[in-house]
DNA sequence: TTCCCCGTTTAGAATCGTTCTAATATATTG
DNA sequence: CAATATATTAGAACGATTCTAAACGGGGAA
């Protein structure tokens, strides 16, 4: 146990540094709310509530900026399966979405267990830039 | 040419009467601009103005209260491809999509040309609702 | 045909997630 | 430590959607 700094603060900060982010206390609290555990998936709100739950202090805005500088450097990936709010994925990785709408839940679905066959290819001028599938999921009856 | 009222309009009245709503002025104008020509995907937005130009007078909240009730009758689908709006489809069968992310649109792809294999079986206590492929692409380089 | 009821429409306000603004704070470098 | 560029933040603004409650009108009954 030293003073300051476990490895994995360590290892975060040089990811932050690396992503050209400086390793700011909110960032470093969000990112270790995001990484230290196995793959997640957050809204701004739950994250900002969990930051503030585990003694973080810092604002909604800051827990977005955040969220999208992230995903623009690749540590994060946005998933689209309800229109009312955004889910931001740690799983930057080929993979697919249970998604059940009752209780807003996301579960990963492997990349390389799934293949999709026939599907048509792009339009003329276009090209496809990832497929994703979501399998919405209702309590059985 | 009747005075009032084509086979189209005729039709599409009943599938109103008989999915329980009262064809209104407001619901068979946008009854004809959703269903006279092929599949059809659409937000509310696009659907006022194109409904203001075919000179009909409604308001846009009578375009959300429609398409809700719409696709709670069963002929029409929602599309969650985008947080910022809804889209609604006018295919209600099993189908895919392309989504143009630079230009807001959504294209079909028929459901039987697709085969999806390998896909875990749903968690316990859940049921799978619906299988969902977006297709996301891209302006070619 | 007229009347009446209740479903429907509507303008405008409210809501909600998200983004923006611009003032303040802080990380980094010299 | 000072200087500078970045980052944070409160609160306003925004855009899509939903809500409210008052006015409207479809259509069955008489
Ligand atoms: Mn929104
Ligand atoms: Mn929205
Ligand atoms: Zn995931
Ligand atoms: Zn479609």
């Amino acid at each position: 146990m030293r003073a300051s700094g476990s490895k994995a603060v360590t290892d975060l900060v040089q990811r932050l540094r690396t992503a050209g982010l400086r390793p700011t206390r909110q960032r470093v609290a969000l990112g270790r709310l995001l990484f230290s555990s196995g793959d997640r998936h957050v809204t701004a709100e739950s994250l900002h509530l969990e930051a503030a739950k585990a003694g973080a202090q810092l604002s909604l805005a800051t827990v977005y900026n955040t969220l999208h500088q992230f995903t623009a450097s690749g540590l994060l990936r946005q998933v689209v399966v309800d229109g009312a709010k955004t889910y931001f994925d740690t799983n930057t990785g080929d993979h697919h979405h249970f998604y059940a709408e009752d209780c807003a839940t996301l579960i990963d679905i492997p990349g390389d267990a799934v293949v999709i066959d026939g599907l048509p290819k792009a339009p003329a001028g276009m090209e496809i830039e990832r497929v994703e599938v979501v399998v919405r999921l209702k309590p059985r009856v």
